[in-house]
DNA sequence: AGCTCCGTCGTTTTT
DNA sequence: CGACGGAGCT
């Protein structure tokens, strides 16, 4: 398939359609239905590629060509920086300067801090309040666990985190969580370590990102005549990626609503893939009876992708029980079928996708419109490695961010406390950033003073360096930092904010820190802080640039060079490519062991609307991997290919001999027992084989009788893994197959010195025994950790 | 104050 | 296996 082609499809299925404002110009009778269905709530159910973000602008056009509403008084609301700006620069394209009147586009946290700003009288927040990011949430939390004296190694300040989170996320705040519930962190405190923590939030004058919803709906529910000015001012709202919301997203939204009730939601319910974090994908299910008299309108034309794999996608996700059902179309081309590829092991995919992808460079095709998408990110690194090899240009997606490196938050905290006295956080991260002897000891006096006199860290410093409590060194060096601050507060009421900056860096000495420092990352971060003060060029001054990345995390990675993109399935929801190579569908990776433990079926769920939301990226060609042996935690272990495989619709997929070696798993080693019954387990590539036997059959069956520890012999003659000796012996909830071997296995039946045969690395001798897990000198491929499940007797 | 060793853990990520 | 964090040692 030929990329133009589809180009050429797609802008033929959007052929103009007459003398209309031009914002309707090329939209399909669905679209425009849902453009133009104004009052009342609408909810949009968009399929991947059916063009919704197309609608939500031409939406807003219609609104302000109707003169129906000025741009003021549009709600119009996303979930990511990024999605924001995309609907911005598309309405700026249909509307021109209007979209300068439109204040409400933004995220769910910026339109919910740009609330709180205005009122925060109202919930106990002095102006100027701070925005904390994970960083000190975290920090914040050691000091309760400590002050509680709770054994943080028990009970991590992350879980904490994550907790209270949950919480939030759901809309509960401290006398709202269930007694059960509260119970459960660190032997019942976990209720009263939230309410500790919303506590210090409020002496700290400061929210974190779940406030900024939570405080909203507090407000509007306390002050009804705040919420009655909102429900005036909001003619119309609309709300982006709705299967992404959470309760309180929800909530909020739905409080909002009840003025103009003209709440349009579009979305996916299929591709509703944050459960884990909060997302709750009953919202979109239930939005008909959440919203009476809503409309619902269906996008089902596609105009992203090839026949073969718009029916794979739909047959896979059709498996789904819960959802609302659609079925994307579109009228083009077949296409490439869906391909679907085993590969030895891990390593071999990797360099099997570079010869694959190599042979595509040379047939002319822009390396970044071919994209790898896998499960989990430790899967990048093997690509990584061969890309290196090959000289082939790369990119990583994802990742850690700008904003979240450690020079950067160390520079921002700096320019915190320049910005604000009372940026307790700030100033305990960087008073001794860098090492200037103010230790942990010198830290502690600082807090009892600013906690006897009630007055911030600096203030106490300032007060602390008066006394006689320090010693000379130390109290000499805190005075230097303490009027260091005060000069560059009053520099910067002269000097820009880039200038205070540099000088900021310079005089703290952190720069020099990082210049004297020899490793490797140290001029990558020095290039890094170089490029913080440009990014702050654009800003007016030192607050609005510190306002805008506490809820902007991101920063906008100048794309455009010619690499395969690599990423994680998640990070791709929303992007198209030519190509999507799917690599690692394998039981256990994909779908993800974890999410079968702690989910059951939602996790099965949600793991196939990834798979869904993988296979639908690609416009033209989708390629399915999954490798034999995987090495999981630095062992190597025999994998099950993944149930999605045989969900797959034969008449749309096709099978790929193996390549190189023995495929995955050769006629003599493979089928076998109960375990030949998938037709990804045969060496024959596809005996026809019957849908009424997939692999998630099988998992039923396996459900609970699977025994890590027992059933040696691998591959052997007597039957499948799954069924040797599969005693009813407890062992962890596995659905089928496990990647891990269970730690509290029964040790091992081999006994060093054991001569075994291993399906991979072949011949070799017992060198150590560790529970379940041996170390083997193998003969031909050197001394190896497997797991005993592997391997059988020679 | 700084380094080193040991234990733990190992999916996905935004704001 | 390898990254990270905390405790403990010098």
């Amino acid at each position: 398939m030929k990329p133009g082609g589809i180009a050429a499809r797609a802008r033929a299925a959007i052929a103009p359609a007459g003398p209309q404002a031009s914002y309707l110009a090329g939209l399909n009778p669905e679209q425009r239905e849902a453009v133009e269905t104004l009052d009342g709530p609408l909810l949009v159910l968009a399929g991947a590629g059916t063009g919704k973000t197309r609608v939500l602008t031409a939406r807003v056009a219609h609104i302000l060509a109707s003169g129906r509403a000025f741009p003021s008084q549009i709600l119009v609301v996303t979930f990511t920086n990024k999605a924001a700006r995309e609907m911005k620069d598309r309405i700026h394209g249909m509307v021109g300067d209007q979209i300068e009147g439109m204040p409400w586009l933004g995220t769910f946290h910026s339109i919910g801090v740009r609330i709180l700003r205005r009122h925060h009288e109202l919930v106990g927040l002095k102006s100027g309040f701070t925005i904390l990011d994970t960083d000190d949430q975290i920090r914040l939390l050691k000091q309760l666990l400590a002050a509680e004296n709770i054994d943080e190694k028990r009970w991590p300040a992350r879980l904490l985190a994550a907790t209270i989170d949950g919480w939030k996320n759901r809309g509960l705040s401290p006398k709202d969580v269930p007694p059960g519930e509260g119970a459960v962190f660190a032997n019942g405190k976990g209720g009263m370590l939230y309410a500790a923590y919303q506590a210090r939030l409020k002496a700290l004058n400061a929210v974190d990102f779940g406030d900024l919803l939570l405080e909203g709906i507090r407000l509007f529910r306390e002050n009804p005549d705040v919420l009655a000015e909102y429900h005036r001012r909001f003619k119309y709202l609309l709300v982006d990626e709705y299967q992404d919301t959470n309760v309180a997203q929800y909530l909020w939204l739905r409080l909002l609503a009840q003025g103009s009730k003209n709440v349009c939601c579009v979305g996916d319910d299929d591709q509703s893939i944050y459960g884990w974090r909060g997302a709750e994908v009953d919202n979109i299910l239930r939005f008909e009876s959440d919203f009476p008299g809503a409309k619902v309108i269906r996008l089902e034309r596609n105009y992203r992708s090839t026949g073969h794999i718009l029916a794979s996608a739909a047959h896979l996700i059709a498996h789904n029980e819960g959802r609302l059902g659609k079925t994307l179309f579109s009228e083009g081309d077949e296409g490439e079928r869906v391909s679907v590829t085993g590969a030895w092991d891990s390593g071999e995919e990797a360099r099997a996708v570079g010869e694959e992808i190599e042979t595509l460079q040379r047939a002319g095709h822009r390396l970044s419109e071919i994209a790898i998408l896998v499960r989990a990110s430790f899967q990048m690194r093997e690509f990584e490695d061969r890309f290196v090899t090959l000289g082939m240009p790369y990119r990583v997606i994802g990742g850690p961010r700008f904003y979240e490196r450690a020079e950067i938050r160390d520079a921002l905290a700096y320019l915190r406390c320049v910005n604000s006295t009372a940026d307790d956080l700030a100033f305990e991260r960087i008073v001794n950033v860098p090492k200037r002897g103010i230790g942990d000891a010198t830290v502690k006096q600082i807090h009892d003073v600013a906690r006897a006199a009630g007055v911030p860290l600096q203030e106490a410093a300032r007060v602390l360096t008066e006394s006689e409590e320090l010693k000379p060194k130390v109290r000499g060096t805190l005075r230097g930092l303490i009027q260091a601050f005060e000069r560059w507060r009053e520099q910067a009421r002269t000097l820009s904010h880039t200038e205070i900056a540099e000088i900021v860096l310079d005089e703290s000495g952190y720069t020099e820190m990082w210049q004297k420092d020899r490793s490797a990352e140290a001029a990558g971060r020095l290039e890094n802080l170089k490029e913080l003060v440009r990014s702050m060029e654009p800003f007016e001054n030192l607050p609005g640039f510190l306002e805008h990345i506490s809820l902007v995390m991101d920063v906008d990675n100048g794309a455009g060079e010619d690499a395969v993109q690599v990423m994680t399935l998640h990070s791709a929801k929303g992007l198209e490519f030519d190509t999507v190579f799917l690599p690692g569908w394998e039981e256990g990776l994909f779908p993800h062991q974890r999410a079968l433990d702690d989910q059951g079926k939602a996790g099965l769920e949600e793991e196939r609307r990834l798979a869904y939301v993988g296979i639908t990226r690609a416009r033209a060609s989708a390629r399915i991997w999954f490798a034999s042996n995987r090495r999981i935690h630095g062992m190597w272990n025999s994998t099950v290919p993944s149930r999605f495989l045989d969900e797959l619709p034969d008449a749309h997929v096709r099978v790929e001999e193996s390549r190189g070696g023995m495929g995955w798993g050769g006629s003599s080693y493979g089928g076998g027992g109960s375990y030949g019954q998938s037709r990804f387990d045969r060496a024959e590539p596809f005996a026809a084989s019957s849908y009424s036997t997939p692999g998630w059959q099988r998992a039923q069956t396996q459900r609970g009788r699977s025994d890590t520890g027992g059933g040696r012999g691998g591959f052997s003659e007597r039957g499948g893994r799954y069924d040797a000796g599969a005693s009813a012996r407890r062992g962890p909830m596995v659905i089928e197959g496990t990647l891990v071997a269970s730690s509290s296995a029964p040790s091992s039946a081999f006994k060093r010195g054991e001569r075994v045969f291993h399906i991979k690395f072949g011949y070799g001798e017992v060198t150590g025994i560790d529970g379940n897990k041996l170390t083997v000198q193998f003969d031909k491929a050197g001394e190896k950790r497997v797991v005993d499940t592997f391997v059988e007797k020679a």
